[in-house]
DNA sequence: AACCGTCACAACCGCATGCGA
DNA sequence: CTCGCATGCGGTTGTGACGGT
């Protein structure tokens, strides 16, 4: 199902992520964030392009990722959206918060292709049918009103293909419904769903223990305090018995985030094994300017929360990095 | 047991777009 | 306006799993 881990010729590897390599993305980006794809990976420890890193990010690591089946409703949004929108997969996300634009793609392409294919051979059937219909009870001289979600009932007679679709029943008997069905789907967006797949699932295991957490080199915490609406979260060397230095000990780096934010890392430090948030990730920063570190709170004033992201938090961009 | 075809999906690749210099 | 860089997007590929023969 996944690929054989591989390297090209400048070194990158390719292939499979690790969860070794998963572990030191999720540490470095949910320390300093995403400031810079192409640059981040050096700074990670990872021997991967930048591109891949955003893609294993966005594709899989990020929180609110929504693992698991698709549902029926969701099935249903994706032919809908698909038949509005075309192949505009990241738009079509857009409507299904904690899908991927590459999930809903593969989904696509492997299981709803062919329904909405069915679907439409179906409902031109069912249109001739109607129209048939129509014809013939219009020359015996009786008029029939088919109501508009009416359904062939038993159409085996009909087509090969609509006599085994009844599960598509909802539907070929109107989009309109399961449309505005969508509509009234309220989807867990806080920024505590993304826990559903981190904490420990028997069934589909624990992304914390799958880490292998252990054996990481950890330097000062990054240490989070979390308000109302504002969260502050800061190095904070001095409350810590470690003695390495962080990249950013030394200068204060702390700001406040005008939203939850805080509340995802607590999450994931509910969900991780011992002292993996207490004792943080230590990545090589030495060669990253230090303008593009978290900065302190005196430096607060350059930042401009920008828009609400698909996680419904405001992320704060210092120029043009984002920092979460 | 071995082979083969199909499926599911993570990941790659190339192009498009946006933005700053 | 042009160029270069970073990122986003959609198409495609590669690989393991799985069921059938």
């Amino acid at each position: 199902m996944v690929r054989t881990p591989s390297c090209d010729k400048s070194g990158m590897r390719k292939g499979t992520w690790t969860p070794e390599e998963d572990m030191k993305l999720i540490a470095y980006v949910t320390r300093y964030g995403c400031w810079n794809w192409r640059q981040l990976p050096k700074f990670a420890g990872l021997a991967r392009c930048g591109k891949s890193c955003r893609l294993r990010w966005m594709n899989y690591l990020r929180p609110n990722i929504k693992r698991g089946n698709f549902t029926q409703q969701e099935e249903e949004c994706i032919i809908r959206m698909h038949k509005k929108l075309g192949n505009r997969w990241s738009a079509i996300a857009v409507e299904l918060p904690g899908r991927t634009d590459n999930e809903i793609k593969n989904h696509w392409h492997t299981a709803l292709k062919k329904r909405s294919q069915q679907n439409t051979l179906i409902n031109e059937e069912t249109k001739a049918i109607k129209s048939k219909n129509k014809e013939s009870v219009h020359n015996n001289g009786v008029f029939v009103t088919l109501p508009a979600t009416s359904q062939i009932s038993d159409n085996s007679s009909l087509s090969p293909v609509s006599s085994t679709c009844s599960e598509f029943s909802s539907i070929t008997s109107d989009l309109s419904t399961a449309a505005s069905c969508m509509e009234n789907l309220v989807f867990e967006d806080d920024d505590l769903g993304f826990l559903d797949l981190y904490n420990i699932d028997p069934m589909n295991g624990n992304l914390w223990t799958e880490l292998n957490l252990d054996g990481i080199s950890f330097n000062t915490p990054c240490e989070i305090v979390s308000g109302d609406t504002n969260s502050t979260f800061q190095s904070s060397s001095s409350s810590n018995s470690n003695t390495l230095d962080s990249p950013h000990q030394s200068t204060s780096e702390s700001i406040v985030v005008n939203n939850d934010f805080g509340r995802f890392l607590d999450s994931y430090e509910e969900a991780t094994v011992d002292n993996f948030w207490t004792q943080s990730y230590v990545a090589d920063m030495s060669h990253v300017p230090s303008e593009l570190f978290v900065p302190s709170v005196a430096e607060s004033e350059y930042f401009t929360p920008l828009y609400d992201d698909l996680w419904g938090q405001t992320h704060l961009y210092h120029e043009n990095h984002c920092l979460f």
